[in-house]
DNA sequence: TGTTTTAATGAGCAGTCGATAAATAATCGA
DNA sequence: TCGATTATTTATCGACTGCTCATTAAAACA
């Protein structure tokens, strides 16, 4: 399994099970004794890399009031970027992407749920602000994707595109958290003050006035 | 080319010529009357999605002081999403990175040099700031970095993963633009006064500890 | 010891791939 | 209308694909 994560993180799962065999120092047919098809190979593959790392207790920790928001917020990034940022994890998960719709999206939606939800609503306590409206609750949720953006970005970059990336990447992330932490209150606060009347804005918005507007 | 383009982008450079050739409605072999390779065909359609709508005036508008900053980001910032917010752009962004490296790291070349680098000068004529140090210079990039991976992830939301997302992607887009430079000055001189001390706390960063004390 | 189960292999199937060659159809200037 | 050039297709090649099968080697069991 190791050998076969590495490879098709590679390769894509598109590549040949012929390679792979040759890559572990088998035949090929012995992977159809393990495997009913390279299909069920793959799904392996999937359980392996994302499942398995998953820990359970980040939605616990982060909503421990016992702790600062900013001590849980970047206690958790540390950890998930620790378990997200490297090859084989970006890289399977592009591809899976790619060719393989669903995985992704059972993924994702655990994220939302155990993460996203989780960390708006400690924001909302932290500073004190009042349940959402949808739309609110909308613009919220796209400020915690920006996050994750930047993070996941980080691994891109680094492993599809190979571009050089900063080397201390604890660092980098504690960064962005801090960055997202001391934006926070005026991003939160701007877009209840701005969530209605933009809404109306974005429709007029023309080439060049529009949303400048309301800056 | 508009069929290939739509084709490679929904199935991938490893997809067959001849489904190609069937979808257009031409012999496969006729392909090879107009392009040399298969291999060919797809640089083509490289230049086609890369090349041509790069808009040779951004950086020049960018750089226009006569405009408010924040008039030229968001400008810029909508056309740029206009361009690369679509689902052709951004699965063969995926795709190449994946297949054909190089591809994206001359696109990103030119981004960082005809926008990152532009921007990042903007906001420290804005702000009034000092020339940075390299590490602070690294930092501030990182920042522009985040923006960008904010945009993009977008449509790697909606084109890759399949997700929701909202509909309004002018509003979001502005939203981000506006989020960023909301908290740009206070970013920007943080990344000024640490700097140098958060270098040296990285490196002695354990479990819990380390960057939180430097809150 | 003999018997059964498991592990592993080489050969090979039907199908697909990119690419080529030869044959046919369409076009065009004279 | 003719010859020549161009445009396009049919037929085909060798390499490669996931997968199966008969067979053998090794291990476990009796």
């Amino acid at each position: 399994m190791q050998q076969a994560i590495r490879y098709f993180a590679t390769h894509g799962f598109a590549a040949s099970t012929r390679e792979l065999a040759r890559e572990i120092g088998i035949s090929q047919p012995l992977l159809y004794r393990y495997f009913p098809s390279k299909e069920a190979l793959v799904e392996r593959v999937f359980e392996e890399v994302y499942l398995s790392p998953w820990n359970a207790a980040w939605e616990r920790q982060l909503s421990d009031r016992c702790v600062p928001l900013a001590a849980r917020m970047h206690r958790f990034y540390r950890q998930y970027a620790g378990v997200i940022l490297n090859s084989d994890w970006i890289r399977i998960f592009i591809f899976a992407g790619l060719a393989y719709e669903g995985i992704n999206v059972r993924y994702l939606a655990r994220l939302r749920e155990g993460v996203f939800d989780v960390v708006l609503a400690e924001l909302h306590h932290e500073f004190s602000l009042a349940a959402p409206t949808a739309q609110q609750r909308e613009d919220e949720i796209e400020l915690i994707w920006g996050l994750h953006a930047a993070i996941f970005y980080i691994g891109v970059r680094k492993w599809i595109y190979r571009l050089d990336v900063p080397e201390q990447l604890d660092r980098l992330i504690a960064q962005q958290v801090e960055d997202f932490l001391a934006s926070a209150p005026q991003v939160l606060r701007h877009i209840r003050q701005t969530s209605l009347q933009s809404q109306h804005a974005a429709g007029i918005a023309t080439e060049d006035g529009g949303l400048l507007g309301i800056r």
